[in-house]
DNA sequence: TCAATATACTGAAACGTTACAGATTGCCAA
DNA sequence: TTGGCAATCTGTAACGTTTCAGTATATTGA
């Protein structure tokens, strides 16, 4: 529509962007040549090598990404897979951040794709590789027996998971040892004389629930200290409901002295519930919470914190599928993070 | 490398991914008239038409980005560009959560485009209208002489403003009513008798500073009451400096005994300065503050906030550069929110 | 000297799509 | 009967890239 040109070789008109063709008429090559200098292929004399990447830097030439990726498949992203729902808020910003930052000098994108709660989990990632849209993915959210990580480990799609799996099947991960973080909290309570613990899971289903009740239960039994079931709630249902259930719990005769949460946000809700029902914090009751964010802190100096850094996670994952993709052995590419102790207000 | 067969058209083996070629075997068809039946174009008979399309859904035929984009520039692609640093955490994802919602039935994928302290905002910008990366671009951040909005514009590409400029220039944008805000929760304090009040800006330089700061000072005339300058501190800053700060201003003779605070990480800082202070929430001072999630109230009853969508933003910023991409007009795409009211706990 | 071989380069084809410029058919007016 | 004209359909080229199968030139071994 807008050319203007109508010879073939539109070249000297220099305003469009620099493509291949553009290089070579430049240098006086050939396409092949051009390409081929510019990725470094043995068969292209040193000096013409140098000739062709200096022009090409000059005038600012990028490989045009359709190009590529109708020719190669190689599509040049990774896609981070998000439920729009059950996520915790700050979670995904630095979840988002922590990839960028590692994609950042890398010829990635980064797409967001999304699902809802009425979706198979499953639907977004089916999407991904039957449109071939993408060259990794990370997901959140994994089950012990996940279906996704089956999925694309039969597609052959190099992919990271947040948390483990438990299939016998080896794949890319990042994980935060919750199994540890609950152990230290419940050893930091029972120091403090707390003896009857319970504890705000992680949403049933997750693999990290496993992990934090199994520390939990584990730690429990090596103190001394019991159990007070609180099975009614996760950190994956509301602000109130929390609220209003913790609320009943401490109302019951046989009430917590101690508890802990895995997140934030759902902590927020317990100190409310507690505090609904009349008691306190620190006094008649001690708690120790996961936090991505430093600001619980500020929210009741009482309470007791250990931090997961959600955009050390996203790095780890990053790097993960980046290394999946580059060929790298996907049994060496899993991590897991080590709390760093339980902290008191002015840590 | 794997392909099977040799004979020019090898789509009767099943397995690869159906491309226009392949309906077009199916259908007995030419691929030009697959692809125009498939578009709706006139001059497709309509029992070809529908032939085609049914056969399409069929097989679960998907249009090759890849080829789309090389063929006719179109990317489906929209931006989010962030800052890195600076940009509150769960605004992000709320935002995302917004814009995904939208893009959902339509054929787009969302990218992030990050950038940190250090660049130029223009640098992103910059580089996905060079490359050809994205159809329409989501900034946010917004200036009164936005360079970014001004480079856009120049280069005709379709983009939206979180927030509004001021170059008397038009173009999509969503924002949020601060003036109305900041005049709001004065009115409110006011009401409470509260006379000497201080405002926790936003960041200088972004244009909803110009609108809190003079909502604020508007309101104040009209209600009498004083303001207690309080420059050394935007929303921008750590939690520690904006603690820090507050606590100094508090512990003035003249400190104010109304607050407004533009943003709910700030406000637990500043509350956390009051009772540095040795002050109290409700008693010594009031504080008003905005809030995009819904857990300021828990944090200390005493607060009252104002609630703002970045979800809502989300979705009209999406909608926005959609419709401005397809093809309306600039000037009916900007929207501005509401502020609900001052919502005191259990509102 | 001749062939064999290494070195440095090149054109053509293909990935999947759309736009352009036809091509084929049937029907109608003259 | 013929020319004209809709109504449908089609082949070719092009977008920018990489791969395949070369070609041309210089270098080597005998």
């Amino acid at each position: 529509m807008d050319r203007r040109a109508k010879e073939k070789d539109d070249d000297t008109s220099a305003k469009e962007r620099p493509t291949l063709k553009t290089l070579a008429f430049m240098t006086g090559l050939g396409v092949t040549t051009v390409s081929r200098a510019l990725k470094d292929a043995p068969e292209i004399g040193a000096e013409t090598r140098r000739r062709v990447q200096l022009v090409a830097k000059q005038i600012g030439y990028r490989p045009n990404r359709a190009g590529v990726r109708l020719r190669t498949g190689k599509t040049n992203v990774i896609s981070l897979v998000l439920n729009t729902e059950h996520e915790l808020m700050s979670f995904v910003s630095d979840i988002i951040y922590g990839v960028t930052e590692v994609i950042a000098d890398t010829p990635y994108h980064l797409i967001v794709t999304p699902y809802s709660r009425s979706q198979d989990p499953l639907d977004p990632v089916r999407y991904l590789v039957e449109t071939g849209s993408a060259d990794g993915v990370i997901i959140s959210r994994t089950q012990p027996n996940d279906p996704r990580a089956r999925y694309m480990l039969e597609r052959g799609i190099p992919f990271a998971t947040h948390g483990r799996t438990d299939m016998g099947l080896v794949h890319p991960y990042h994980d935060f040892d919750n199994y540890a973080f609950a152990g230290e909290a419940v050893r930091h309570l029972a120091g403090m004389g707390r003896r009857r613990l319970a504890l705000v899971t992680p949403p049933v289903g997750l693999t990290y629930y496993d992990h934090t009740v199994n520390g939990f239960a584990d730690a429990l039994s090596e103190v001394g200290a019991s159990e007070v079931p609180f099975n009614t709630v996760s950190i994956d249902h509301t602000i109130e409901q929390i609220r209003m259930r913790t609320a009943q719990l401490m109302r019951r005769e046989d009430r917590p002295d101690g508890i802990v949460s895995s997140a934030a946000a759902a902590t927020l809700a317990v100190v409310a519930g507690i505090e609904d029902a009349g008691l306190k914090l620190g006094r008649d009751v001690d708690l120790v919470s996961k936090q991505s964010s430093e600001l619980l802190h500020l929210f009741r100096r009482e309470l007791f914190v250990v931090n997961e850094s959600f955009r050390l996670a996203g790095s780890e994952l990053a790097r993960a599928v980046l290394g999946w993709i580059g060929g790298m052995d996907p049994g060496s590419l899993q991590s897991l993070s080590t709390p760093g102790g339980v902290l008191p207000y002015r840590g």
